[in-house]
This record gives C-alpha cells, structure tokens and sequence, in this order.
DNA sequence: CTTCCAAAATCTACGTCGTAGGTTTTCGCT
DNA sequence: AGCGAAAACCTACGACGTAGATTTTGGAAG
C-alpha cells in the first residue's frame, strides 16, 4: 500500500545515530538548557530525529543519563601514564582534571556526584592512584580508603560550589550579621568561593591529612 | 445551582493541610518509594487530598523539595549549645548527627547535598563550628575553609556510600582483578563499605588535616 | 543485478506528570 | 445571620517516558 508522499521522512539506516553521538549531543544539550529542561524528545529534536529511534542505541533514560555521565569522564584528559611522579602529585593532578571537567559542564556534573561510577575510565584513574600510593610505601588502610576520601570530596565540595547557576562560581547567599556574627566576620575571607585558590587550599587540606594519617601507622 | 450530590467531598477547610505535615509526609513518602516515584499527585493520594490542594501551602514542585530538605536537616538533634566542648568534638558530633540523619533518609539525602542549604537549622549548626574553632584560636582562613570543607566531604561521602539501594550500606561492584591488580588487592580492606568504622576514619582524616593546617600557619 | 533481511528509524498511542485557571466549600468574624 | 477570604476541589493542557507495531534502508547472498 503506498502512502502518499507529502512530508516524506528519512528513515531506515540514514541518520546517523550511534551511542556516541547521542551523548556528546546531550551532553551539550544540558550544558545550554540545564539537567531540569533535559528530556528524551528534546534530545531527539536536537538530533533532528524521531525521539523513539534514540533507544534503539541507548534502553531508557537512566542508561542515557549513564552514557552522558561516561561522556564527560572521558574528557578528564589521560595525557599521560605518569607513573614517574609521587602519589601526591598524582592525586593532585587527578583533582584538578576533574575540576575542570566539573567547571566545563557544570549542569551536568550532578549526574557524577549522584551516579556510582564503574566506568574503565573512572577505575584506571584510582588504579593510577592506588598505584602510585602503595609504591610510596603507604599503609594499605590508607592506601584503600583514598578514593573514597579524595572523590567524596572532590564531589561534594564541586557539587557546592557550582550549585550556583551562571558559569562556574556561585555567590554565597549573604549571611544574617545579627544572628551569625562569627559567619558574618568570616565571610570576607569567603570571597574567593569557587575559585583556584580556594580549591587548592582544600585539596591541600584533605592531602595533610592524609599524610599525617599515613605517618601515624606503621609501615606497610 | 444544584450539583447532584453524588460523590461529594469535603472540600473547604476540613482537610488540614499545613507546610508541616505534607513535608513529613512527602519525606515518608521518598523513604518508602524512591525519589523517582515520587511526585504532586501521589504525594496528594497519601494525604487524601486533590494534587492541586498542596500548592496552597508550596507553591511548586521545587519548593516542595525544599522543604522536605528542611524537614529532614531539621531533624538533626540539636539538643544542647554544647559550647563547653572543643572544635573537633563539636565537628564530630555534629558531623555524626549529620550522617545518621543520611542513614534514616537514604533517598532522600541526594536533595540535601544537590541543593543550597540557607535554612536557619544549616546556618546555626554552622556558627556554633565556626564559633568553636575561632576559640579554639584556629586562623581565619582555616575557619572560614571549614564548613564548606566538611561538609564537602559529607555530602560526597555519603552521596557514594548511600547510592547503593537497599537501607543503607551499598556495595561495591566488584572490580576486575587483571585489568586493576592495585585495586583488587585492596579490596578486602574496603569490606567495611558504608560502615561507621570507616566514617570515623575518614572524618578523622579531614579533620588531621584540618588540625595540620592551622598549625602550619601563624596564630589569629 | 536482483532479492531478501536484520538493523535503524519512524509512527501511534497510553498513562503520568506539573501546574494554570476557575469554582465551590468552609471557617472565623462581625 | 451573613460575609469575605482562605482552603480545598475540578477541569484541562502540554510535555514527558516508552511500549509496540510499522516502514525504510543498506548491504550481503544468490
């Protein structure tokens, strides 16, 4: 039976679409319109397709949020295999690849922080660490409890900071000088909430301790 | 003019809503189903009531969560000023409650660490930290770095240690032991996955580090 | 070059959701 | 007794996720 052909469509084998794709356009898509406006029919108008045909790649959409969150993973840059440098500088780079991946997409992110994260990528990235720790000679108690320590976190702490719309840095919401006054004398060394520095400073923190924690115990 | 009284419900002010007993109720709600069941009419049907009746008291979905964020952040025991202990004692309790509070609302603590926390409860469990550790002579820097600190680790943490379903303790999911042989062999010692053991190690961590850190720079 | 088929895409349809706007009921005051 | 406002309900709309059936297509087999 032939149907008339006003409004012909392309089907079949002709769009294009794969897994890939299909993330990376989601990825930006959340990216301009935030996790909120996110949907699969939207996806698929911006892919210029049939919002059905997107699950013929990808089951549902947990698995799309999933593949976006593996997307943006993958971006946190693995340059190197340097397994020449200390464990501190390789935890210290690591979190500073994951900063900057958290600050290219910030609406995204909140799928990292929310989703456990089994990933190739996300697990040679600790393998890289774990590694580089034991050979420093590391108790192994300290060794295993760092993942775990360092991304919470990092985590919680990007989780906080971006929770601010715009681009990157949120603005903390002004605190009450009567009834908070110790908060209130505080907040001027607050001005600096989001950036490098700040960052840098907390990362440091949660490495002494780690360190002093590693000093404590014995040796392996 | 007359409706037939067939099926006529109470209407009017009979049904006793108040922005208390619909954020309890939603919460109980997120408990028992999950945030992803969770919606304005099914919230309405468990309190007996039209959908549109609750947005006399909340006037969206949004602010729906945030109350329940603020029902169950309330509900961490704010028994006494304790203004007697020292800062890390003070840290630790109310990290502690904190966590617990996480435990008893597994589903429901994702909102607490995705959103802004500006209610009073969250400000003035802040001021007493702040307040403890500027007595305690600790340098600005470090006091105005603790709260976003901690609880940057908080929420990270217990966001990955409460994703796995069931009550509360998820598991990891196995690694592969050829393609990350560091990891594996670290796992055993990651058996106490979600424990109170392990949490009382990490706070430990942060706060050596916290503790290393204003040592290292001068007095106020 | 033709035929056929599985993969890829579309179409249709259903139940659910959040909520805008309008209507009715009830309670506390005069 | 009766009025006004607050609180509840009803109706309706557009958007969502996705199950299931249908159509198109590119490439492999003959």
């Amino acid at each position: 039976m032939e149907r008339p052909d006003v409004a012909r469509r392309t089907q079949g084998r002709s769009a294009g679409l794969d897994r890939e794709r299909i993330a990376a356009t989601a990825v930006a898509l959340v990216d301009r319109d935030g996790l909120e406006r996110f949907g699969v029919r939207r996806l698929a108008e911006e892919l210029g397709v049939d919002p059905m045909s997107i699950y013929h790649h990808i089951k549902g959409k947990a698995a799309l949020l999933d593949a976006m969150s593996e997307a943006v993973l993958a971006e946190v840059a693995v340059t190197a295999d340097d397994t020449s440098h200390g464990w501190e500088e390789t935890a210290r780079w690591t979190a500073h690849g994951y900063r900057e991946m958290a600050y290219r997409h910030p609406r995204v992110f909140p799928l990292l922080a929310t989703r456990a994260q089994t990933s190739p990528v996300a697990l040679s990235a600790l393998e890289r660490l774990v590694t580089a720790m034991r050979k420093a000679g590391l108790p192994d108690q300290v060794v295993a409890d760092a993942p775990l320590m360092l991304f919470g976190f990092l985590n919680g702490y990007l989780l906080a900071v971006l929770s601010g719309e715009p681009d990157g840095a949120g603005d903390l919401p002004a605190i009450d000088a009567t009834a908070y006054p110790t908060m209130a004398t505080l907040m001027p060394l607050q001005a600096g909430f989001g950036s490098l520095a700040e960052f840098d400073r907390m990362l440091g923190t949660v490495l002494d301790g780690i360190r002093h924690r590693a000093a404590q115990s014995g040796s392996p």
